[in-house]
DNA sequence: GAATAGATCCGC
DNA sequence: CGGATCTATTCA
């Protein structure tokens, strides 16, 4: 006899957060774990449909390749905090820092699906816009104790992906290191 | 100090 | 396709 077996059975009946541990890891692997992550920040909630990958001091298209500058000092301490920053000068870029303390690494959050308002933020610069995200928010702690900072919760999904190069750069464009949710949550 | 390219988005 | 317009790098 087959056992029924609900599908959201496994969904946690009260918010997860994700530890430092969950960034505390390949920075390609915690890109793709991001996917399906509820994020929650300003009163908005959004589950997390796009990431990129950028990966230390050897990948070219990482802002940490030509070493330590003040905007991407953040990305050189420990994991599971922010990295914003403003890119051709109108718009900003959500990142969360990944690995080691030392390890430049980062991903990209491009995409967010808002359940609430079935909004679909696809785009760094749009998804930042919406939330009402700037380099002020840049350094935020999201396993910390702060109310108002940024938090992600595990959803218990695990969404089917794609992978494709990384949009926008040239430098490390052969690198499959953007992933892209590809059915309906 | 100037020139240029860049992890973008929108309007024409 | 071009404009908006900040940051970091490269070149003089």
């Amino acid at each position: 006899m087959a056992r029924a077996k609900p599908i959201s059975k496994s969904a946690p009946a009260k918010p997860v957060r994700l530890t430092r541990d969950f960034f505390d890891a390949p920075t390609v692997t915690v890109a793709k774990n991001l996917l399906g992550k509820l994020l929650s920040f300003n009163g908005h909630f959004g589950l997390i449909m796009e990431t990129e990958a950028y990966v230390g001091e050897n990948d070219p298209a990482c802002h940490a390749a030509r070493g330590i500058t003040k905007r991407n000092a953040v990305m050189y301490g420990p994991p599971g905090h922010t990295y914003v920053y403003l890119i051709y000068g109108m718009y900003h870029c959500l990142n969360f820092v990944t690995e080691a303390k030392g390890k430049p690494a980062a991903v990209l959050i491009r995409g967010l699906y808002m359940p609430k308002t079935d909004l679909w933020l696809d785009g760094p610069g749009k998804l930042c816009r919406h939330l009402g995200i700037t380099r002020d928010h840049t350094a935020m702690d999201l396993c910390g104790d702060d109310p108002s900072a940024m938090r992600l919760i595990d959803t218990g999904l695990r969404p089917k992906f794609d992978k494709t190069p990384r949009i926008g750069i040239r430098q490390g464009a052969d690198k499959l290191w953007r992933f892209v949710v590809n059915s309906k949550i």
